[in-house]
DNA sequence: TTCCCTCTCGACCGAACGTTCGGTTTACTA
DNA sequence: TAGTAAACCGAACGTTCGGTCGAGAGGGAA
């Protein structure tokens, strides 16, 4: 890591690798929610940024408006995929149970593809308005889940020994928890893991 | 501060307020879980802890070691009414599938009865060698579930078309999530949920 | 060359952090 | 009434936090 030669010039920035294209603010967005997802959100410092971007804080600082705005970036990123699955036509067309069955399978997917930002979502207490804010769209969007479950029970696709409140909390569990333990491997494909859990939770849940 | 006039008293001093019982090291490891699961451990102060329990930072000192340590005491007693349970009779005769259904109720019982415990455990990311351990006792806990899970497998009293691990996470994921929402209401006891959870995962796992 | 703009840096700031310490109050006993 | 130990407190410690600042390096255009 050293400035090996080069003594002559004074001021000579280190250049070891051969150069990295310049950062955009989705990179370092990125790089910032890997970590905030290894340490926590309260536990990572911008140091700790900057040093797994490989620049300096005050670098890292040139490219974003500051800690909070990458959370809420982040989670913007996750809700703005979820609410777009909402307004999809699988979600609104239908026998209720069916619409319920898509979001299920919907949610899953981009719990998938957009694994980090999700991840991050799921993590927020409400400690900021920003994360109030991001906490009251998740809770909009289990409100429309809900709907759909109660209304799936109404008409006997659902087994309705159980609330419909408690239902949907598990069948979001059961999707969730998916952040806690998947990583990316050669074994076990993101459409094994979809179709695995969406089916114990229908088949759960079913009458 | 001032000295009060009142140095004839003697026998009935003022008192504003009742007078609180002395503090001890249970009870303010109850009110920092409290605020930890509110707020985040890395997003939690000294001083917020302090607050909490009415006294001063440094009286707060006074009857614990340290930040870390309400942590350690704290994934400690979940984990060891966790591991309680896999000695039990019920997780160690009969056939896997009881074993396994045995392991899910007390499982959710005792995350139930040591809801703010089990809370804060299941959130650690392993930043320090504290959660490290903690982490570690954990998976332990999950690999003698998942060999239960496995051994039903092949026994032919769980449906074999998913993996053994996922279908462990899925339900650990299930119960687990259970945290995150739960808090004790007129409305939904605990034994309800118990029985919720537990029956939508066996439901889900049959063949 | 000069200008200009982007990117990067070291140095720095006030605030908050976990923790410590000297000293005061309280409850109880002798 | 004096002595004692636990409970409590205000003030400060050294460190780290999120964030700022002025300046240098590099490259393209004139």
């Amino acid at each position: 890591m050293k400035t090996t030669v080069a003594t002559t010039t004074a001021h000579r920035p280190p250049r070891a690798t051969p150069r990295r294209p310049p950062y955009d603010a989705a990179t370092l967005l990125e790089v910032a929610v890997t970590v905030f997802n290894e340490r926590g959100y309260d536990g990572t410092s911008m140091e700790d940024l900057a040093r797994a971007a490989g620049i300096t804080k005050s670098s890292f600082y040139h490219h974003v408006d500051g800690k909070e705005a990458l959370l809420a970036a982040a989670c913007d990123r996750a809700l703005d995929a979820l609410f777009a699955v909402r307004d999809e036509a699988g979600s609104n067309t239908g026998a209720a149970i069916d619409r319920f069955e898509y979001v299920l399978r919907r949610t899953s997917q981009i719990l998938l593809t957009e694994l980090p930002y999700v991840t991050l979502l799921l993590r927020v207490r409400g400690n900021t308005p920003t994360e109030q804010a991001a906490l009251e769209r998740r809770r909009e969007f289990d409100r429309f889940t809900a709907d759909l479950v109660a209304q799936a029970m109404a008409d006997g696709d659902l087994r309705s020994d159980i609330e419909a409140g408690l239902a949907t909390r598990l069948a979001f569990g059961t999707l969730n928890s998916v952040t806690e333990w998947y990583r990316v491997t050669r074994e076990t494909s993101p459409d094994a893991v979809v179709d695995g859990a969406v089916g114990v939770i229908v088949r759960g849940l079913r009458p």
